[in-house]
DNA sequence: AACGAATTTAAGCGTTGACTTATATAAGCG
DNA sequence: CGCTTATATAAGTCAACGCTTAAATTCGTT
């Protein structure tokens, strides 16, 4: 299974931001989700383990409690995945200030927009 | 609808691939696709029309042609949405050399995995 | 204007997947 | 030990989504 078909669905991505802010535990988790979505506690639990067979969490027995934490592999992935099409914005757009003015944050574009082998070339 | 529900199919990813590399008709699409998955030309169709209300895909029409380009921004979107992971690999892992012997894409850390609100910090 | 190619839209169907309720597992505690 | 708390699993239901076939649209061609 892609790591995007995990990402796929809004209560996992959710769940993956609470996660970004540092260990949770299952029922911290719960109450969040449940509260913004209005699903049951199985439910939760379901996706969080989604996010443990994708390798999105990691989880780590204190007691009774199961703290969960993120685990990177997937979601570099995603970000290299991405990698094809930065050449999309990381140009043509600062042209018009925006991207730099916003995000701030610099790639060295080395691969930028691979050749174009059959079709016309864009733009 | 945000971005990522609509990466979460193999189809529509692979499509995105295909228009990466440059402009590319509906049916070219099609016949990559159909050999690909092996599925008929209206379901690219109806990929091709997601992908185009989300956002990701623009057309142009040329006679009876339509020809479709990359379109920017929910993939932009999508890697701001990764922002607020990139703390998890962009140390810890390049102690290992993993990722800059790889990638090769440099970036400057400038939000690094915000504080912690409640719970423990990890590691 | 009729025909054929390229593409989209419409309608219907089947499967996947997310949810619910109910139950199991397991640890803390009186 | 029995009870409660924390969490996971099981089983079943329902809706969303992706696919198919069939028909509509649009342009180019003779």
């Amino acid at each position: 299974m892609h790591a995007l078909d995990v990402l796929g669905d809004p209560v996992r991505r959710r769940i993956l931001e609470l996660l970004a802010a540092g260990e949770r535990s299952s029922g911290e988790v719960s109450t969040v989700i449940r509260s913004e979505f209005g699903i049951s506690q199985p439910a939760v639990s379901q996706h969080l383990r989604v996010l443990r067979e994708g390798g999105f969490a990691s989880v780590r027995a204190e007691g009774t409690r199961r703290l969960y934490a993120v685990e990177a592999a997937p979601l570099r992935e995603v970000d290299r995945w991405l990698d094809q099409f930065r050449g999309f914005w990381e140009q043509r757009l600062d042209a018009l200030g925006t991207e730099l003015a916003r995000g701030k944050r610099q790639r060295r574009l080395d691969q930028g927009r691979g050749g174009d082998s059959r079709t016309g070339e864009e733009t």
